[in-house]
DNA sequence: TCAAAAGTGTTCCTTCTACACCCATGT
DNA sequence: ACATGGGTGTAGAAGGAACACTTTTGA
């Protein structure tokens, strides 16, 4: 781990393609967001460097995961930008990366600092232009993927996912409709599990019955025919 | 134009980056793909590297600009690969790029070929890879954007995008429903000229309104809500 | 008058939205 | 008994899918 660090900053090397990662958890269904405080530019998102046989995402998934501790439940890539700053034929190819809150620890970096996702300043032009993208994907794909999945614990009350969406995308939903929406999907699934805490009706346990869902991805209906493996990101 | 050929070209160079460019137009609203044929690798795509001070998506149009001979109307980054062959810190971005049959021509690359993008085979994997990623990304995006403006003149009848959208969805629709829908959008104007050719009733012809459609992007209506500039590819 | 494409409405069904009360529990 | 969050149904609106005939022109 240590070796490997020296490779994940980017203070003093200057390579030839850099990583920039956006790790997200839930925290009590508060989203956080992953960064390290206090270096010389101020707050910074995690950068590294893919290994030289290592694939993008394998290295996305290995450079986050030494700093969380362990490995994302998910990772995506976003967009790859070669800006003014990163210039010379150097690009930065940025990923979000989803995490479980409860997962076990590794042994995660101590420069690694978790903010409430909403609240996180950022000075350097370009890590706050991929953070604000990684935001509005996150918020976006909640809407139609099932992407939440990647951040809640294997079981999880109605009420807690609920509080997930809400959270993410900033305002209230309904919470009959909300219901509604989820069970009918088919993709969740009712456990004989209940959840008894405080003074009052105790709640069902969930799970999600896939790990994703192709069915909740985009593609309206009368565009949609002949689909096979129509989807990796899509947005 | 001949000095950044020398830069286009990727057969003698092995760039830091390089780009993999795809791109569509329509002819007789069939939907083409522009390629290089007999390389010694077979069929591939087109593909160059940024310069030195050059954004990607700015190489993006300049590379896909030279084959073509005009700049494209409209380019989307689609996916970056560090693919075992591209080992070493090298990684390919990928690009769509759409052009209007109709856009007067500088002056071409005679080594660019344009195929019916349904017939085309490609012999290098990640060449196929980027073009079929690239071909089911276009066809989603017709479902929800407006991004068959980019392929159409810019004057056209209903029927002609009807059978664009067909072509490129790769099944029909219907005429009625699809007539309603588009007008309805309120992305459609209706100019005063009509088109009469052959022995029938002449047709109406229909500009675009905007150039991309924000309200037509993607976001279910439950999800939706404190909305700002949230979209550059989607997904 | 015929062939060929343009153009046009309605019904049904599904899906979304708004909305308010009872239930099971711990203290 | 009361406070707390869990759990449920319905009516109205909007949007999507299926479906067939009339219109205008050139030959």
């Amino acid at each position: 781990m240590a070796e490997s660090h020296t490779a994940t900053t980017d203070d003093h090397v200057s390579p030839h393609v850099t990583l920039i990662l956006v790790p997200f958890r839930l925290s009590d269904f508060v989203l956080q967001a992953g960064h390290r405080a206090n270096t010389p530019f101020g707050t910074t998102l995690i950068t590294g460097n893919p290994g030289v046989h290592e694939s993008l995402d394998d290295a996305a998934r290995r450079i986050v995961g030494q700093w969380v501790g362990h490995e994302p439940q998910y990772t995506e890539q976003l967009y790859t930008l070669g800006t003014d700053r990163i210039a010379r034929r150097e690009v930065a190819v940025s990923y979000i990366a989803l995490f479980r809150e409860d997962a076990r620890s590794g042994t995660p970096d101590a420069r690694l600092h978790w903010s409430p996702a909403s609240q996180l300043e950022i000075s350097d032009d370009v890590h706050r232009m991929v953070f604000d993208y990684a935001l509005v994907r996150l918020k976006a794909k909640m809407g139609y993927t099932n992407i939440a999945y990647h951040l809640l614990p294997p079981l999880f009350t109605l009420s807690e996912l609920q509080r997930t969406y809400e959270h993410v995308l900033g305002h209230q939903v309904d919470k009959r409709n909300f219901r509604r929406r989820m069970t009918a999907a088919g993709t969740l699934v009712k456990t004989h599990q209940m959840r008894r805490e405080g003074s009052h009706r105790p709640a069902a346990m969930y799970r999600f019955a896939t790990q994703d869902d192709p069915a909740a991805y985009l593609t309206p209906s009368w565009a949609a025919a002949s689909y096979a493996t129509a989807n990796d990101d899509d947005d």
